[in-house]
RNA sequence: GGAGGGGUACCCAAGCGGCCAACGGGGGCAGACUGUAAAUCUGCUGGCUAUGCCUUCGUAGGUUCGAAUCCUACCCCCUCCA
């Protein structure tokens, strides 16, 4: 295979649509470094493995040569995107777009090389634009061609609000495609509209359009929602290797591939090769620990990982308790305190009603023993391995 | 500006004077099972100083022995017309 036909198979690998194949191919055979661009907004600094797919694929790009512009929103922060929110976000103070920033290059650089990576934000030109400019660029489209946009004629067709603002999104992001000269821009398939908006104003300015590359949105813990904060089924990259550990453990065994395809470094030909042992009786357990430990890993380090997959195993293939229990005192009263009060102030759970629930369930264990007496009082002086479910436990002494 | 529809718990969505802490679904949690925090099945899903009490159906008042349900004003969203 020649350099080009590699260069374009690690483009296109978990690729969802790249516009066009004919443009990326001219501009890679001229050999010279392309300038990627891929924007992130500085409102949300806490990564998921969602936002590491495009990050992947940066560092795709970067290890082909390429020059790699990680641009940061920051502009759009000060304003504010309502974006499938009914509830206005605050717009955020320049320091602490800086601080989010920050943590953002911490995180992204778990992935990316630092040295080879030019940060941007955007406020740095869009600040120039001025009242005047914004008008023009907003001549630059139509409400009819918005409104093509696929989420906002959803919205649109479902009764859901669209502030007009929003209309100037894209065109601000295309702008910053202008602004910065952008060879290949990367953002995922909801966002194609803003990607070809970037092409239109680049072609207005006299510039050779943008390559768009979309990648596929990655699933949620669920299987079903597109990972988000908002809906909870997110795996952090800032998050303990247990957690994370745990958390793709607990992906369906369906879902697992397509983690694979989008999340693992591993040639596409091992991952046939997993898929085939799999139908052939291996366990999909014993491949799923085998991508937890790789992603584990990437976000901390190799001990790390091993360590959380054998805590796992200890933990729920044996059922053995966790390593490290938390030590929790609690004050009692008049020398007891009722065991349901103890495990919400213990935070084994957030309420006293659900304190009794969990009770009444059989989820409470106090040294290992099922718990059934709602009114069980613990005393004075009592140290006890309290667990709620398998996942929370500590050690509760009464004071 | 005019006419109409709507705002219910984490989300969607019933209820339209007492049986409503509020049907159902989703999500979440727990239990059983298991090869995993997979799949499947079952249960739970406002709070509290707890056999009772308190808060919750857009907001604020009112009617009533009693309101998510009726009345008034206000706020917000949507549709059509202008």
């Amino acid at each position: 295979m020649s350099e080009l036909e590699n260069a374009l198979n690690l483009i296109k690998r978990g690729a969802d649509e790249i516009i066009n194949d004919e443009e990326l191919i001219s501009r890679l055979k001229r050999g010279k470094a392309l300038r990627v661009k891929a924007g992130f907004d500085p409102t949300a600094p806490d990564l998921h493995l969602g936002h590491t797919v495009l990050i992947n694929k940066l560092r795709h790009f970067q290890e082909l040569g390429h020059h790699i512009l990680f641009l940061i929103g920051d502009f759009t922060g000060l304003v504010g995107d309502p974006t499938g929110r009914n509830v206005t976000r605050k717009p955020l103070t320049p320091d602490e777009i800086k601080e989010n920033a920050k943590t953002y290059e911490d995180q992204v650089f778990k992935i990316l090389d630092r040295e080879k990576t030019e940060v941007c934000f955007n406020s740095s030109w869009c600040e120039q634009l001025g009242a005047v400019g914004m008008i023009n660029l907003a001549a630059k489209s139509t409400v009819a061609r918005m409104l093509e946009r696929d989420d906002f004629k959803k919205r649109y067709a479902s009764n859901q609000p669209i502030s007009i603002h929003e209309f100037l999104y894209p065109l601000m992001q295309g702008y910053d495609s202008v602004a910065m000269k952008a060879d290949v821009e990367l953002g995922g398939t909801d966002q194609k509209f803003n990607l070809l908006m970037g092409r239109e104003l680049q072609k207005g300015a006299g510039q050779e359009p943008q390559v768009v590359v979309t990648m596929p949105l990655l699933e949620g813990l669920d299987g079903v929602q597109k990972m988000s904060k908002s809906y909870g089924n997110y795996i952090g990259i800032d998050e303990p290797a247990g957690e994370i550990f745990g958390k793709v453990m607990s992906i369906s065994d369906d879902l697992m591939w397509r983690y694979f395809e989008l999340l693992s470094f591993r040639p596409t030909t091992d991952i046939e090769g997993l898929k085939k042992g799999v139908d052939q009786g291996m366990n999909p357990r014993d491949v799923k620990i085998q991508l937890a430990e790789e992603i584990t890993a990437r976000f901390h380090d190799d001990k790390a990982a091993g360590q959380a997959k054998d805590e796992f195993i200890n933990r729920f293939r044996h059922g053995q308790l966790p390593e490290d229990i938390p030590d929790m005192i609690v004050d009692s009263i008049e020398g007891e305190a009722a065991l349901v009060h103890v495990l919400k102030q213990a935070g084994l759970t957030s309420s006293t009603s659900e304190a009794i629930r969990m009770v009444k369930q059989g989820a409470v264990k106090i040294e290992g023993e099922k718990v059934s007496d709602k009114d069980l009082k613990l005393q004075l002086g009592d140290s006890n391995i309290i667990q709620v479910g398998k996942r929370k436990v500590a050690k509760v002494t009464i004071k």
